[in-house]
DNA sequence: GCCAACGTTGGC
DNA sequence: GCCAACGTTGGC
């Protein structure tokens, strides 16, 4: 079981948007960053992410599951790029900003701290743990 | 709205 | 294959 973090602009895709597919999910799709592709590739079904709002809001405000492993990306024919499908599964009882990651010690080494522009990060047992926690939700999701 | 960081492109 | 120029992202 792996642990990621998607990143996305609210006005673009919003954590509302994303629920309201519901348990059928969504392409991430319009991904043109190597590293971020490359993320994607490694993820299983049921590998657990964070839903990140960029911009405004500079959050943490849900959980994600990838449903469907990588495939092409349909907004493009660039074969190049792929993408999974996620869906919501729940949100944090409080959103975790990014303020509070960058005071947290134990989230130091956190991509999200160290590579703000990466829109598709790995994250670790321990900082998916800690988020959780001050996130009020369980890590088991 | 600005600017820093980073990734990509293209000329050599 | 290197590196300068450019475009984009995202925090402030």
């Amino acid at each position: 079981m792996a642990y990621w973090l998607f990143k996305s602009e609210p006005s673009t895709w919003s954590w509302d948007d994303q629920v309201a597919k519901g348990a059928v999910g969504e392409e991430w799709d319009g991904v043109r960053n190597y590293q971020a592709r490359n993320n994607m590739r490694l993820m299983a079904l049921g590998d657990l992410g964070f839903f990140y709002h960029s911009q405004k809001e500079k959050a943490v405000v849900g959980i994600v599951e990838v449903c469907k492993t990588a495939h092409p990306d349909s907004t493009t024919d660039d074969p190049r790029w792929e993408c999974v499908d996620i869906r919501a599964v729940k949100p944090l009882a409080q959103a975790v900003t990014l303020e509070q990651c960058k005071a947290d010690p134990r989230l130091s080494e956190m991509v999200l701290v160290n590579n703000t522009r990466l829109s598709v990060q790995p994250v670790s047992q321990e900082e998916w743990r800690v988020i959780c926690d001050l996130g009020g939700v369980d890590a088991s999701a």
